[in-house]
DNA sequence: AATTAAAATTGTAATCATTACAAATTGGTA
DNA sequence: TACCAATTTGTAATGATTACAATTTTAATT
């Protein structure tokens, strides 16, 4: 497995570091739509002197090589995402998680009216309650009736 | 013009006071998607005791009653969007201009498949160049190339 | 194996958008 | 006028991200 990440690292025309294969190794692990914080904490444990730049540093180098996704869904902190093929993201306003899902169809015919922008990325993006926090929501509002 | 926001905050649920009045209206008639920055420099100068804490405070109040939308499209800063009629926006990469794009028509047998997650909102977000940014990105490739 | 230069990593300090909070102000009501 | 609640304001704190200089690693060359 690092063996591959590794070859896909230098496909991507990436220097394959020791700490650029583990973040990948990471984000092609956890479908968790990670904030920086979350990877650098779950790495730290493997490679002690990692730092918080070099997560960071190297986020950007895999973004910027087509790696990985940056997502701008959370407010509160820019999460990444390993998977890079077309799909779209959904985010529960009660827990924060992130889910996958299906790519929509994109409107050829409606895009192809702004001819003057040179559209290089679609982002699409589902805000809501997972069913766990949906059900919470719903006891709540009950309590509140009474 | 003022009587007419005024009636429409009250529409929403919204105490209509002078500064939330004057945001409502800033962002009616600027279709800049603009940041709180922007809404707080413009609005010093007609009412100059204006804080920025009462930008972010009316904007939250706008947003959680669905008088606007708040937008992630740019990492730095959150953009606010007077126009809460269904569409997309488009990014420039180069000098940070947002524009409305045409609303994409929403799949909604995929969307279907996640009875589980009960959406609220879709974002939809275009990354690229407008024209005059693609144009100088042109030319600097140009230069590069010599 | 030693030398060297470039690339990558690290830690610290700075930046800057946003939030927390307490005091002051405003607006409506008795 | 006096009072209460809502709103506004200014200041200070928070926290993610970036800047930067020093250190370490890597790879190539002698």
């Amino acid at each position: 497995m690092p063996v591959k990440i590794k070859a896909y690292l230098q496909e991507k025309g990436i220097n394959p570091s020791m700490q650029r294969v583990a973040v990948m190794h990471y984000l092609l692990n956890n479908f968790t739509h990670p904030t920086v914080d979350e990877i650098h904490s779950n790495l730290s444990d493997s490679i002690p002197t990692l730092s918080k730049t070099t997560v960071y540093n190297t986020l950007k180098v895999l973004v910027d090589n087509g790696a990985a996704l940056q997502l701008t869904i959370d407010e509160k902190n820019t999460r990444y995402d390993g998977n890079i093929t077309p799909h779209a993201h959904f985010i529960c306003l009660g827990c924060g998680c992130v889910h996958d899902v299906e790519p929509i169809k994109l409107d050829e015919v409606s895009l192809s009216m702004y001819k003057n922008l040179r559209i290089t990325e679609t982002q699409v993006y589902y805000k809501g309650f997972c069913e766990k926090c949906y059900q919470e929501k719903l006891l709540k509002e009950a309590e509140n009736k009474k």
